[in-house]
DNA sequence: CTGAAAGCGCTTACAG
DNA sequence: CTGAAAGCGCTTACAG
């Protein structure tokens, strides 16, 4: 039998509505009649329950969070960036995947037209932008993060990085340690992410005067496998370079792998960069250079961004954006 | 304005009493007025709001998950299982760290006494484990997935795997590819694991007729820095080894990095051996023969034991094993 | 400074 | 087969 305000209100002598004052700080009240209830909430151990307060205040103090699957190697990041803040203000944060497919998203649904939380930050998955772009047209106060996608023209709250300048960075690192021939393995071209990586990257080689060639940028897909063959046929093919740019960190130890498969060194031979800076890059051999997506403080903003929503601070209107670092390691310097 | 029950009472001319039968399926009613109902629901693309059904219920039809951290390297594999499983019964995940230490812990112990959730999933952080007594004896339903520690005498219900046979079966490989002195990196000895994953190991080799000297055996502490630290300080004490366990497979990745360090080679030189085979297992170079953890198996049987007790199953009063299996890679087979 | 009453949006005996 | 009413446990005008 959970004892409830009720209890409190009888134990005390007061009226419910005198205990759910002290309870909320909210109006004058005799510091006497205050000082009474708080001992008996302390000796009864009253905590009101999440539920009645929710249905009576209307809101759930939860708050969503949709993302494409929880193995990736970076998500937990992330996710741990959201839950601090959250967690400090008293929030919680209700996890949604889409690992499953439309079922997933249809049982994501269910939980949004129920009204579960009160915001949503989402990592999107693939495929679900209109589906996400509709629920923030119809009011569901969101914060994106967006590690791959360019979201032109739209106006969804967005957590970002400088994949453009990012990229720049590790350029203008190979330029410095005197690579003049870069091979690129890029992510999927329908990702915002990688026309930005690719863009910064080359477009800063060129001004270098050492523009680089078509066909030394090679298309990939983000896995190991697409460094491993990546190098492999440019090698193949014959093509002379001195430094591999992938995309991501996981491409990049495949291009490791590839190249000293080749009896090359890295990066004595071959110097080779990943992108995003996963836990693994600095524990790799040898240890990655690559540049640092901040996805821990993106989480952080996100969120942030979200609870000052509820506090009333109007949702910017153009990008948070919280900058790429290049991060050199033994991958580039000997 | 959002549309309640009492709107499609309203417009299908019948009580909220009806609305909700058709709703939840509960009780006789004519066919043409459950008809008509749905059609004004479809139409009014009406959902009973969660909050509202919560206090009524009594229930949140929510899972809440407490873990020490998010950015553990298995974290994401016993995440994702729970959460498939949840959410393919429409529950949700509540996610709870505890990164930020006590304020963690209280804030999650707020959420446990407002009943913001019907059971617990826990992955116990260090040092928290007679509070989470105290909630289980309180009644809260909970089921603890133990990757470390050794509940003895203890009724909450567990879902585990093997860590002695895993370890055994670790011992076995390298008895069988002609390996016999082996040194072993632990992780700390206040874990139940450690003591398991020592035993197993040791003692087959024991009744292979190669008992282990006390000196192979090194105090770990699960970091990759103690892999490196124990191959250099054997190498330096010029102990002789062909092999190297290590309790987890970030130490196995250290020592690597230490062996090949040393001049020696990976595996004709010394084979190593991990455990847990983390996502970055089988990416290392050279790819690291380790024991498996089924992680997401043991979130998914943990998420299915706690809604089995939601729906009248008793919870099981002794551990739910999932067997560790043994994986080859390139670290010990050339 | 304090309380009675209505309301949040459902579910569930109880009665018919 | 159907509905009026009470109840879930709070919050919040409104009145005094």
């Amino acid at each position: 039998m959970p004892i409830t305000i009720a209890d409190v209100a009888a134990r005390a002598k007061v009226s419910k509505t005198t205990v759910s004052r002290v309870l909320n700080g909210k109006g004058e009240l005799d510091e006497s009649t205050a000082a009474r209830v708080r001992a008996v909430i302390d000796e009864l151990g009253y905590v009101p329950s999440a539920r009645a307060v929710n249905l009576a205040r209307g809101r759930t103090r939860v708050v969503g969070m949709l993302v494409p699957s929880l193995t990736w190697p970076w998500m937990g990041e992330v996710l741990q960036g959201a839950v601090d803040v959250l967690e400090a203000e008293e929030y919680g944060l209700l996890l949604f995947t889409c690992n499953r497919g439309d079922d997933s998203m249809r049982q994501f649904a269910a939980q949004v037209a129920a009204k579960s939380f009160d915001g949503l930050l989402v990592i999107e998955p693939e495929g679900t932008l209109d589906y996400i772009k509709t629920l923030h047209h119809r009011g569901l106060p969101m914060v994106l993060i967006d590690d791959r996608d360019q979201l032109s023209g739209e106006q969804i709250p967005t957590v970002g990085t400088t994949n453009h300048s990012g990229a720049a960075d590790a350029a203008r690192h190979l330029l410095e340690i005197g690579r003049h021939k870069p091979l690129v393995i890029t992510g999927p071209s329908r990702f915002g992410c990688t026309v930005q990586r690719t863009d910064g990257f080359t477009s800063v080689f060129a001004e270098a005067g050492h523009p680089i060639p078509a066909e030394h940028v090679v298309l990939g897909d983000f896995t190991r496998a697409a460094g491993v063959e990546g190098v492999r046929e440019a090698i193949a093919a014959g093509r002379d370079f001195d430094a591999v740019f992938c995309h991501n960190d996981l491409c990049a130890f495949g291009a490791v792998q590839a190249i000293l498969d080749s009896g090359r060194r890295v990066p004595e031979d071959v110097a080779v960069v990943g992108f995003d800076d996963i836990p693994m890059a600095g524990h790799h051999q040898p240890p990655l250079s690559t540049v640092h997506q901040p996805m821990r403080e993106m989480g952080e903003a996100a969120a942030r961004t979200l609870l000052a929503h509820f506090d009333g601070t109007p949702l910017p209107n153009r990008p948070t954006v919280i900058p790429a670092t290049f991060t050199v390691r033994a991958s580039t310097q000997a």
